[in-house]
RNA sequence: CGAGGUGAACAGGCGAUCGCGUGGCUUCGGAAGAGCCAUGAGGAAAGUCCGGGCACCGCAGAGCAAGGGUGCCGGCUAACGGCCGGCGGAGGCGACUCCAGGGAGAGUGCAACAGAAAUAAACCGCCCGGAUCCCCAGCGGGAGCCAGGUAAGGAUGGAAAGGCGAGGCAAGAGCUCACCCGCGGGACUGGUAACUUUUCCGCGCUGUAAACCCCACCCGGUGCAAGAUGCAGGAGGUACGUCGGCUGCUCGUCGCAAUCCUCCGGGAUCGCUGGAGCCAUCCGGUAACGGAUGGCCUGGAUAGAUGAUCGCCCAGAACAGAACCCGGCUUAUGGUCACGCUCGCAUU
RNA sequence: GUGGGUAUAGCGUAGUUGGUUAACGCGUCAGAUUGUGGCUCUGAAGAUCGUGGGUUCGAGUCCCACUACUCACC
């Protein structure tokens, strides 16, 4: 995932966190604003784990968004990760991803990764 | 075989597909993009407990105070509160391990409870003497009182004025003597030294300095968000003093103004990684370490780069992620190996 | 990155220069009162003083290391 697609600046974040819309699952939390451009950020608190941890939730994640880079409408994401995220699976992960995007519908029309 | 002790290296490997940071090359007029190659977290990267480098401030620089730290001896080191080797003490059957280990003979403080008494002592006891009273024919005996002597004995305590024996005494006492114990000093043996061997003299002194303190030595402050250079912007200030110049005081010194000074906050580049560096051999040294020669280049991110999936080996395996860089310490943690190290059991 | 603070009964807090039994309030339990409950009164239980070492005759207190939480500044 190219560094073109962060979300960066911590105002960024904030603005997100005011405007966007959320949806939520067991390990995970997505916030989407509508915009211009599209950017993605992760947030992942010391909750969560030691740095290890932490790095490993974020890499994972980061990974999972990627396939969908190209078929998803332009805006800025934010995905939290809740505490129990450090135990989740590789696969459980993709899966939530996925859930969520759709329930943001934020899926381009006819073009759906499967 | 079991239980230990010490030391050492390693930190899953290989292959395939997709993906990421940095550097180089190619493509291209240039940028972007693409392709290829190389490289890409640790032994503790951690905690931030110490020591430095580096940077800025103070700055010709200096002194004092305050505050903090260290504390057997010798060596190593850039330095250290670290390491090595000794000494002394403590623990363990032992291999071995651990120790803030200067000064209580400079002064002050504290030592609850218990106990007669807690740093110094006469409550009981023991003993001499005095007057009074009682018993007795008398010798004499007894009772409490007064004035002294005495630390041998007395339920305590962490600690009770060295221990034991003999002499001595009215009763006693290192009061005296022999032996032993401890402390201080002198000489001597060995050692660079701490210390130690032997001996002589003096003394018998409570403990506590991780209580204040004394002595010796060390420490200026702030930290890469340091700081430097560009870019764009906002707010305020007004003249020799009662000003300002990153800690207190004293001296010293500098500045005196709008093209300046102070403050605020945004973004970019540099700082940014080749260094007290790593590996091998030889030499010196008990060792820590030092020297010589040869070889090697080994992260530099900036919301923060190492992941996902599969296969094989395999017991699917711990603690854990660089953020300016080094030297230590401490803590967390996986299995492995070595020992001509120890103890126990069994067998020969 | 740098520098502080806190940890004591289930909860919130005391604990003065080290000294015997660690104090208080709320809560809990038992009893009394009441037809029953509350209020009230009486009594009781409940603490490895965050963890592990050390100094000391003796540590909640002093020293060292660690753990967790928390605050401030840039």
């Amino acid at each position: 995932m190219e560094r073109q697609y962060r979300l960066k600046k911590n105002r960024a974040f904030q603005y997100v966190y005011r405007r966007g819309h959320s949806a939520a699952c067991r390990d995970l939390v997505m916030l989407f604003a509508r915009g211009r451009e599209l950017k993605v950020g992760f947030s992942v608190s010391k909750k969560v784990g030691n740095a290890v941890i932490r790095n490993k939730v974020k890499r994972r994640l980061r990974e999972c968004f990627r396939p969908y880079l190209g078929d998803v409408k332009t805006g800025l994401y934010v995905i939290v990760a809740r505490p129990s995220a450090a135990k989740a699976t590789f696969q459980s992960l993709q899966k939530d991803v996925r859930y969520l995007l759709k329930k943001q519908d934020a899926l381009k029309e006819g073009n759906r990764a499967e």
